[in-house]
Parts: structure tokens; C-alpha cells; sequence
DNA sequence: ACTGTCATATATCTAGCCGTAATATATCGA
DNA sequence: TCGATATATTACGGCTAGATATATGACAGT
């Protein structure tokens, strides 16, 4: 799956901007499960809406570029459903602290100490994120894939921050500390 | 990080032939966190060489082309160090499967069960190769390191494997018809 | 109060990294 | 004979990171 069916999905959920786009991918419903760039997303865009897969709308701004709301059209519908109509690639996770952590020991004690908190920093990010996406903004992820997708996310999520927390004890002391 | 500190990273615990080199990754240990193409290896070990951070040594094979043995210099060790002081980024993760099932309302209920039966079966062969290599290949994961990678692995693939069995309980009865 | 810097909101583009997949060749097992 | 295994190479295209442009509001420093 490609970055344009990636855009027609998220589109396909409610209209936006390229700018909204992004932050949806990186801060949304999304973010768990999904990268993209600027300079994918926005050539996408421009590609997706010459071929009348995608309409726009220029809203004009004081002070800012204008906004370029895009929506997609019954023909994007279409090929959205084409695009999804194949079995899904394997996962991908990439893992740089995993890496540092094999070769721990070529790495300082403060280097690995901080190495794992920013993981256990990240992991309760994200983690919040789903909670905040599930709980506070009511009413939009009711939807039973919606509610599929957080639950994957908050499980895997909290096995890996349990994992962490095992096997370095001393990151709930911290924890407590920051929470003070 | 960039591929040549990966490349460093693996050929620090054995040397290897670019062909191995990607096998390992594939399918060794560094297998559930690391991802890497030919095409960013074999030029990656070209300029490794040259740098001096690794030395190269032909074996002559009979029928096959001459495999090219690359093992780590000091100078190389001491790059691959420098390499790994850098706070990690974070991790990345990529689901088209998880993609598809917040917009499972665009699939059909064939579609749908077809993906998540890839999936079960993708995260199983994840935990079997990780269990296989702590137990079966019995000395070559007894560092610190490699138990804490495989131990994360572990727990969050198994708790992937939960989720879905747990979400559709048709997948265990489908396993038990599988294993007869 | 003035000033500078940073964050937010928006779009665009480029350089370079990386992956996909084709190509080449030889052996071995089915 | 077909496919898998073992090995290396490379062209093409996709994608990311990051710079650039512009305006406004917030906040810290002097």
C-alpha cells in the first residue's frame, strides 16, 4: 500500500488540508500505526486530485498560505476500496533502541539509562495519545474499527511498557519522582 | 542511525558476506526490529571497505560467485561506538493491517478475515523464530543484550497474538484444526 | 515597553537515503 | 525441468529529513 491510498483513507474519514493530513498522521487516531512525510503527502495530493480522484477548496487565511481542503470524490471512493482490496503487507517496526540495547555493551551505563527512559517515555506518549483519542474526545472512535485499532495499539503498548518497567526497576522510582 | 551502522552493529558479533548479512537480518535475531534491502547493503560494505572500517577477504566457491567475507576493524569498532552515542530515535512501527481494519467498513467480511489470519499467522512465526533462537541454538543469545531484545520481542508479539485471539475466537478454533 | 525568539499554521521543493525488483550464474533436490 | 539456495550488482523510483517562505501570537529578556 502506497502513500495515495493512505491519503484517500484518511480523506475518506473526513476532508482536510495537507497540514491536517500530517498532523493527523502524527498526532491522530493514526500516529500508532502509520508514517508520511511532507513531501509525500503533499506531491500525493496535487497527483490525486488531477486524476478527479480528490476535489479542492481554497479557503483563504489572513496572514497564511491559503488553505487547500481537499475531499475525495466517489472515484476515490472507489479506488480507495481497490486499494485496500489486497492482503496487507507484513508489519514493519524498526527499532533503533532495540539495536543499542543488543550491543549494550559497547554503550556506558548513562547511555543505556538514558537510551531506556526515552523509550519509556516514548512508549507512555503514545500510549496516552490512544487513551486521550478512546476517552476525551468523545464520540469519534466508536466505530468497531476505530475501537479495533486503539485496543491493538493500547495492548501492545502497555506489554512493552510492563516489559520495561520489569526489567528496569528503578524506572518506577523516577516515575513516582516525576509525578511529585 | 543509517545503514552503515547497522552493517557495523551485525558484523561486530560475527563477520559476514553481504548475502549473510541480510539473511541475519532476515531472519536472525536482529529479525523483528531491523529491516534492510540489498540494495543499501552491498553499497553500504563497498564504502565501509574503503573507508577502512572493514577489510574484505574473497572465498572462492566453485559454481557460485566468490562470497566476500567482511569483518570489523578497530577503526570500525570504534565508528560503530561513536555511531551508537546518539540517543535513538524513536521507534517506528507500520501496519497496513491495522490500516485496513479501521476502515473495515470498505472490506468484506472475507477481506477482513483473510487479513487477520495473516496476521496470526505472521506474529506466531515472529514468536516461533524468536523462541527458536533462545532455545534451539543453545549459547549464541546468553549475553545480556540479546536475552532483553528477545525478551521484548517476545512479550509484545504474544501480546498481539492475545489481542487477536482474543478479539476472534475463531482463530484458535482454525489453529486447532490446523495442528491435527 | 521594546525586542527577539519560538511555536503554530500553511505549502513547496530538493538532496539524498533506502527499498523493490530485475539480472546473472551455478548447484542441488524434487 | 522447475524451483529453491547461494551470491553479487545495480537502475529506478519512492520516501524522509530538512530547508525555505510567510504571518501571527505568545513569552522571555533587558
Amino acid at each position: 500500500m502506497n502513500i495515495r491510498t493512505l491519503c484517500l483513507g484518511v480523506l475518506s474519514i473526513k476532508e482536510a488540508s495537507g497540514y491536517e493530513l500530517k498532523k493527523e498522521i502524527e498526532d491522530g487516531m493514526f500516529s500508532h500505526f502509520i508514517e508520511a512525510s511532507y513531501g509525500s503527502i503533499y506531491p500525493a495530493l496535487t497527483q490525486l486530485n488531477a486524476e478527479g480522484l480528490l476535489t479542492v477548496r481554497a479557503e483563504e487565511q489572513s496572514g497564511r498560505p491559503d488553505k487547500k481542503v481537499y475531499a475525495i470524490t466517489e472515484t476515490g471512493r472507489a479506488a480507495l476500496a481497490k486499494g485496500l482490496a489486497v492482503v496487507p503487507a507484513k508489519d514493519k517496526f524498526k527499532s533503533e533502541f532495540l539495536f543499542e540495547m543488543l550491543l549494550q555493551h559497547l554503550l556506558s551505563k548513562e547511555q543505556q539509562d538514558l537510551a531506556i527512559s526515552k523509550q519509556h517515555a516514548d512508549l507512555s506518549e503514545d500510549l496516552e495519545r490512544i487513551d486521550y483519542h478512546r476517552n476525551e474526545k468523545g464520540g469519534e472512535c466508536k466505530d468497531p474499527g476505530s475501537r479495533f485499532v486503539m485496543g491493538y495499539g493500547e495492548c501492545v503498548l502497555r506489554a512493552a511498557l510492563n516489559y520495561l518497567e520489569a526489567q528496569c526497576p528503578w524506572l518506577k522510582k523516577q516515575n513516582l519522582k516525576a509525578a511529585e
